[in-house]
DNA sequence: GATGAATGAGGATTCATTCAT
DNA sequence: TATGAATGAATCCTCATTCAT
């Protein structure tokens, strides 16, 4: 629930700013996508928008603002989409079907809004853990430790965490691969992510049910 | 404007170039891992290394450069260390036994060298497919492809190099993972990632053996 | 790289900006003709102008720029001073005040405006024919082309066009001279210039009349 | 009578070190020809003549005296190639004849020294009156002025080296013309240049002779 | 709110020149 | 002598950000 609503002022005012903060974020993602978040220059984007940098800092106090406030939007825009998708899941689901849903979903909505992988692999020293815009991380991160969590009740926070943290490193890793891919080549792509997670995962959903696979896992592992 | 006048004899270098070079390269590394590749400066590699610009510039004609420079001696130092881990395997290894050294053997050089990470993640547009300077991402990737085929001979050129770019994908998305840890954690990941790769590969690996496992994989499909 | 993001629309200039510019390019013709137009820096001329480098920039996307607008407006100015002398002449005035009243007028400009002279000694390594910002050089050579068509109709456009050149080269010539020169000198120095070209067209033009001079010349000679 | 011989040691050295000197010369030669004065850099001076930056400067104490000792020994190779005609010349000669040779030499000369032009259109301003390196300008112009005076005893001084001052000035401006074309266009372009010079000087030779032009000039009027 | 002008530090790169070896 | 390393100021140009209108 954010608070992006100033407190005075008939919506008239409210509505034309809404419409170019709209504008400036369609144009940030634009540039974001074309040349990377770092490279993106603030000037560059209030061009892309047609407006004058000046007008663009009326709306945003810096670059990264931007960025924070187009993760936040697309968030928003994923929990739309796939809303209840990402509700705790029926812990009866078989994996593979989970997996391959959330991934399709995933790479669906990666490839609607190309600015997503733009900004996860954003203006960071990779290999340091991110930053203040990195609720977009956060979130996601939070997503799939609560749908592993419905599949794992009794694993320790710990390695549900841990086991996001991996989850979600291949997911995005993933990613890159099938955005740098097209045709049946993405959807081969595709096919792997999905069979690395199942894979990944199949062992210790599995021991939910007393099956027990090949690898030992740190979250079965007393 | 032609390029003239350059036609550079091989130039020797003296004893004292040879150790700027080094100075420079190790600063470099310096940087690199502080601010990231796109982020570094050739000035603050300069101050880093405590020389002026122009010095740096005797020796490397521009940032990338110090990149391939440094990325040719990561490599050639790889090859060094853990020269013959690179040579085909014997395809009886278990495959336990064989990730698990390559996983360990990679993590462990690249704590000790973190710019390999940071020259990985270089200076491009994160989702375009990466330049010149990724001798280094080539070089690994053919490696792994290597491995690969010592232990699936029978495998598609095609799904070969699919199956190493999947591997090598993951390979660095657990670095990046186990880098942002310490002590247990990190080791705790590097279980994590070792599981991973052990059973993303086991079914194609199995295969060999007429043993079948549950996921199927674009490698044993026809 | 793609040249992204250029589309640059028309972008109206403010009051203020257009004396910025006018200040700015009064600011480079005096660097340029203390400094000549290869040694003039940008930054000079900034601080020539009382702005910052960034300012100049937001103005003129480089050097070339700043002197092809520069040559722009003189030659506008010149067309606004001298407008009618510079179309087609009566060809019954006589040689001399023709080329008098020319040579006059092109000194006076050039006494005035002093980077005229800087410019068309351009950037160019001398003896290479000159580039884009050559429009001037051009300008000129077409409008003497233009003058000595109307005294010489029948010649053959490839002599007119030496011819041209020739004058425009002595022209320059001597007008380096002038302006090296001041008071008396300097008009005994406009008087000879004045000679040379009369005594080299005269010949010429004689023979559009029937006489004969002395020396030969391509242009009459078949 | 340059004192270029240091007074110690066997010529040993000085053979060598004569040696380097020719060499650096005919490397700034082709640099300053390639690139023009201005740009051309020591470093790349002395990369072309293959050695360090360091022996250069063991030669020459700046660009300049580099500059000043090209055009010191091309004044000494005119001298010696063409040295009787830069003689007084026998008043008796045509003028035709005599500004023909002339200008065939000289255009002859740069021709087979393109540096010469490169060092005439020095690193000066252009406009103002060249500097130290003018020795070669001064030389020329001393030159002609004779020339002029065993024509022209009786013209005062002044009017003398007006007059060379002009006729050197096309004679540059001519020679520009001529670089800048080949074969049947560069033999018209030489025509003209003498085309122009012998116009020029006709009246003011005539007048030895009672013969009067129609140009008045300043050198026979009072 | 909007505009476009203004800033100034910073980035990559070059170059005449000096210095240690 | 010769070498090549070293310098550091200067060059062109960019960009996040601020300000007057």
């Amino acid at each position: 629930m954010p608070d992006n609503q100033q407190k005075e002022q008939p919506r008239r005012r409210q509505a034309r700013g809404e419409r170019r903060v709209a504008q400036l974020l369609e144009a940030a993602a634009t540039v974001f996508v074309t040349t990377g978040y770092t490279a993106a220059s603030t000037n560059a984007i209030a061009r892309e928008a047609g407006v004058s940098p000046g007008t663009l800092y009326q709306f945003f106090p810096n670059k990264e603002a931007i960025a924070i406030e187009l993760g936040d939007r697309l968030m928003h825009e994923m929990r739309e989409t796939y809303g209840e998708a990402l509700a705790p899941i029926d812990p009866a689901t078989p994996l593979e079907q989970a997996v391959g849903a959330a991934v399709d979903r995933f790479i669906a909505f990666n490839c609607d809004h190309p600015v997503f992988f733009a900004l996860m692999h954003g203006p960071d020293v990779p290999g340091r853990i991110a930053e203040e815009h990195d609720v977009l991380h956060a979130t996601l991160l939070g997503r799939i430790e609560g749908l592993l969590g419905s599949f794992l009740p009794d694993a320790p926070a710990a390695d549900l965490t841990r086991t996001a943290q991996v989850c979600f490193g291949m997911y995005k890793a993933g990613l890159e691969l099938v955005l740098a891919h097209e045709g049946a080549e993405r959807d081969a792509y595709t096919r792997e992510i999905k069979n690395v997670l199942i894979r990944y995962l199949e062992p210790l959903v599995g021991d939910r049910l007393g099956r027990t696979a090949g690898g030992s896992s740190s979250i079965h592992t007393p």
